[in-house]
DNA sequence: ATTTATAATTATGAATTATAAATTCTGAAC
DNA sequence: GTTCAGAATTTATAATTCATAATTATAAAT
């Protein structure tokens, strides 16, 4: 270690954390291993170096090690005894696998929040949509806006299906699939085809019909899943 | 700590694990708790006392406390700052969300299965089945086999049904159900009823008729949720 | 007698140190 | 020149030590 136990920790991001809502600092540490595995700063595959990083981080490998357990639990990263820790490695299969689990449960929770969507709620999920649609109409398509909100779309609805173990479920699986190098739940070329779909299930939500939510729901998946492969 | 460097460590479950498949001593550990969970040696909503278990396995805090973030990110467990773990306590709320998530999964698993099942897999499930329909005709029937062959059958129609991470998934759910007192999927007094939907559930399956089978399955767990509240 | 403040105890959280396993490198023998 | 064995080095895992925060108990003051 770099630090000794009479200097003062050196600055670093986790510093920068939260003072209201104190979390500790294996999670502040998982958090900040997650964005350096989103972001390719740990490439899938790659060792993870517990030394290198704890020094990065200005921290003993202790609470990293702790860190790592619990990406480990989420499939972020993999356990290999004796051997470390690797960041997980996707297979076509996995992405298959992990996709149509999402579909499964995000099609459920889009019928489910057919039934218990507020009219408030169902507005700000309009004003969401419209958002899409504006994203998609200028010239040229605002892209990056369009995955921006096409995400925040989805996780309003799961919200709003209220079920947080679901949530829970959904919000690590979309994790996995973020390994992938062409991960996006949404590719590039099908903007308008599934801003198509999202007017589907738009309706489908305003009308509050849950199966039919849910049917194009399940649709929206399953095109995406042919453009991701 | 009791143990010294010098004293091997006392004989403990511990030691008997698997020689084969050589485990992290965190995993183990992690087992070990999961057991004293579920055995209800350690209470849901009870503290988990580390310095205590730690003694109890003969092992230094530190894997105890990476088994217990594994637990955690689980659900198993409940991480409160500056106050330690604390056996996670379900709600009937809780209870209720776990078992839509599990009913939508399993049902969908289901419908796969009868899409992929091997021959010779739809004769273990028969197999399996058979079983159930015995130890329910034996009187009085025996409950603790009828029990642990459902549960066998419901395991065996998800691994036929190939999507590891819905396994790993539905796997770790089941955990949180069984944090329950009342947890069982399978109440008392509904044997009779159970089998009638299990025999539908076969009949399905031996027709390869995917939407009927993922159907009753969806209704087998609808009923049982009705009983378990 | 009750409330508040301070001190002491206890447990969590983190860092360091020790141990053990696995890999790599070197040298010798075939 | 190649292969195998053994030693050395690297590194993962676990134990121990240290520090800090929280809780509880005790004492003093109102």
């Amino acid at each position: 270690m770099l630090q000794t136990s009479h200097s003062p920790p050196i600055a670093t991001p986790l510093s920068t954390a939260s003072q209201l809502a104190p979390r500790a600092l294996y999670q502040e540490v998982a958090e900040q291993l997650r964005q350096r595995i989103f972001s390719g700063e740990l490439a899938t595959g790659s060792w993870i170096d517990e030394l290198k990083i704890a020094q990065d981080f200005g921290i003993s490998r202790t609470p990293l090690r702790e860190a790592i357990k619990v990406l480990a639990a989420e499939g972020l990263v993999t356990m290999k005894v004796r051997r470390g820790a690797y960041v997980t490695e996707v297979s076509k299969q996995d992405l298959t696998e992990v996709y149509h689990v999402l579909s499964v449960l995000e099609s459920d929770a889009a019928g489910m929040a057919a039934k218990l969507a507020t009219d408030a709620e169902l507005a700000e999920l309009q004003t969401l949509h419209q958002g899409l649609e504006t994203a998609a109409a200028s010239n040229p398509p605002q892209t990056d806006i369009f995955f921006s909100l096409n995400e925040q779309f989805h996780m309003r609805l799961l919200e709003i299906a209220n079920n947080r173990w679901r949530n829970q479920v959904v919000s690590d699986l979309r994790k996995v699939m973020k390994l992938n190098r062409h991960h996006s739940l949404l590719k590039m070329g099908r903007i308008e085809q599934s801003l198509q779909e999202h007017r589907n299930i738009m309706q489908a939500l305003m009308q509050r019909d849950s199966p039919l939510t849910a049917t194009y729901m399940q649709q929206h998946f399953a095109n995406g899943l042919g453009a991701a492969q």
